[in-house]
DNA sequence: CTTATAATTTCGGAGAGACGAAATCACTTC
DNA sequence: GAAGTGATTTCGTCTCTCCGAAATTATAAG
C-alpha cells in the first residue's frame, strides 16, 4: 500500500515518533522564515524549556536528522527534510481534506491536522489527496509537498511591508494561531482576496487596507501573519 | 465544539494516553466476549510481556478506572467503561468513514483507525457519524456506541455453534485479523449475508455452510470469528 | 580588557511505559 | 498435605521525553 521508494516514505519515518516530527517540522518552519533554528526559538514554538529542546537537538544530530552547531542552532540535514517535508504533507492534506469535505471550521483544522498528522498511514493521507483532486495548497494558501518531497518554496513579502499602493493579492495566512484565524477571516483576509493598502502609520502603526471592496484597519501583528504577490 | 457534558467525552477522558486507552478497550472487549480480564489475556492481545500488564493494571486500578483483584483479573469500573465506549465509538466511526467515504479496503480499516482513534477529537469524529448519518453498526457489524454511552451488547452465536439446518444471518466479523478478514470477505461471509449449515464435522472439524447461493467450507477457527443470529 | 547580560548547555531527576529474571501465589495431582 | 505447574507479581532496569537549577559560553558594553 505505501510507496516505500517514494522520497517521503522511506524506512527510517517508520521509527520518527511524534515530538520528533515535531521538532524537524519546526525547524522547518524557521529556517523557512530565514531565522536560525535556535534553541530559544525552538523552545518558544514547541512551548518546551530550552534545556529540553537542548536534550533532544542532540539526539536528533546524532540520528543524522540535523547539524548542530553548539550556540548556533540546528540545520536539518537532506534526511530531516525529506522527514520534515513529509509531516508538512501529511499536515496539510489533513488540514484540506477537514476543511474541505468535513466542514471543520478553518480556525480549527491545524490543531486538529496537528495530532492525525503523526497517526495517520501515507496511505490514507494519499486518499484523501486524491479525493481532492491533489490541491497544490491547502485551506490557508500554503503549499502542499508532493509524496517525492517537491515544494513550493517562494516567498512572498508579509502585508506589514507591502508597499503603499500596489495592488496584491492573498497567496496565505499563518494557521499558527486559531484566533487571529478567525479574526482574519472575518476581515475577508483569506487567500485569493485583493488588498490594497492605502496608508501605513509609522513606528509599527495600524495600517489601512482595502481587502476586495471593503477599507480595513488592521495592526502590524496581524499584518505580519498575511502574505502578499503581486497580481499577475 | 466539544460537548463536555455528555457521558462519552468527560474532563478526565483529556488525560487518557493511547496505551491506556488500548487497555480499556481491550478489558472491555474480554469482558464482553464473557472471558476474565486477567493478566495473560491481556498480555496476548496487546502483545505485551504480563509483567508489563501487572504495572499498567496497578496505575488504572489507583486511577480508578477499574477493580482488580489480584490474581483474579480486572474489572472496568463505571469510569473505565465509559472510557473504553468512548475509545470504541471513535474506533467504530472511524472504520466506517475510512471504509465508505475514502474506500479503505475493509482488512485495513481497522489497522488504520487503531491509531487514529487517539488523536481524533471528538468533534471531529461527532462531524464523520453525521456525515455518515449516524450509522449504528460499523462495516464489520459491531456495533457503535452512541455519545453517551449506550451500545447494542447483545451477544450472538458464532458460526461455530450455529445448529444445523437452521436459517440464519451474518451479524458481525472479527476485525483483529485483516487476513482473516480478506478470507471472509472473499467467501462472501460479510454482515447481512445469509447462511445456514449443512453439517459439521466432529472434533472442530470443517463445517460445510451454504452462504447466499454457495456451499462452502470452512474451519472452526474462521467460524468463531462470524456471530450469527436467527432471520427475523 | 573586564564585566554584565543573555543564550545555551550540562546535570540530576521525574514519570510513563516497556522488558526479563526471579519470587510468589493458586490450584491440581498424587 | 506435599509437590509440581502455570499464572501472576515484584524487582531492577531501560528508553524516551520532559523539567528546574546550575554552570558555561557568547556577545555587547563600558
Amino acid at each position: 500500500m505505501t510507496d516505500e521508494s517514494s522520497a517521503l516514505a522511506g524506512p527510517s519515518a517508520l521509527t520518527l515518533t511524534a515530538p520528533v516530527e515535531d521538532y524537524l517540522k519546526a525547524i522547518y518552519d524557521i529556517q523557512q522564515g530565514g531565522g536560525a533554528a535556535t534553541t530559544n526559538a525552538l523552545a518558544e514554538r514547541l512551548a518546551l524549556a530550552p534545556a529540553s529542546v537542548s536534550g533532544m537537538v542532540r539526539r536528533l544530530a546524532i540520528q543524522g536528522l540535523l547539524e548542530h552547531e553548539p550556540y548556533r542552532g540546528a540545520r536539518l540535514t537532506a534526511a530531516g527534510r525529506t522527514a520534515a517535508l513529509r509531516t508538512l504533507r501529511r499536515h496539510r492534506i489533513l488540514e484540506s481534506y477537514l476543511a474541505t469535505v468535513l466542514g471543520v471550521p478553518w480556525d480549527d483544522v491545524h490543531a486538529e491536522a496537528e495530532q492525525l498528522e503523526h497517526a495517520a498511514s501515507d496511505a490514507l493521507v494519499d486518499r484523501m489527496a486524491h479525493a481532492l483532486g491533489d490541491p497544490r495548497f491547502d485551506p490557508h494558501g500554503a503549499p502542499i509537498p508532493t509524496r517525492d518531497g517537491v515544494v513550493d518554496e517562494t516567498w512572498h513579502t508579509t502585508l506589514a511591508e507591502w508597499p503603499v499602493g500596489t495592488l496584491g493579492t492573498v497567496m496565505s495566512v499563518s494557521d499558527k494561531d486559531a484566533v487571529m484565524l478567525r479574526y482574519l477571516g472575518d476581515l475577508e483576509l483569506r487567500p485569493g482576496a485583493m488588498i490594497q493598502v492605502h496608508a501605513r502609520a509609522p513606528y509599527d502603526g495600524p495600517i489601512d487596507v482595502l481587502v476586495g471592496t471593503q477599507l480595513r484597519q488592521i495592526g502590524p501583528t496581524a499584518a505580519r501573519a498575511v502574505r502578499i504577490a503581486a497580481v499577475a
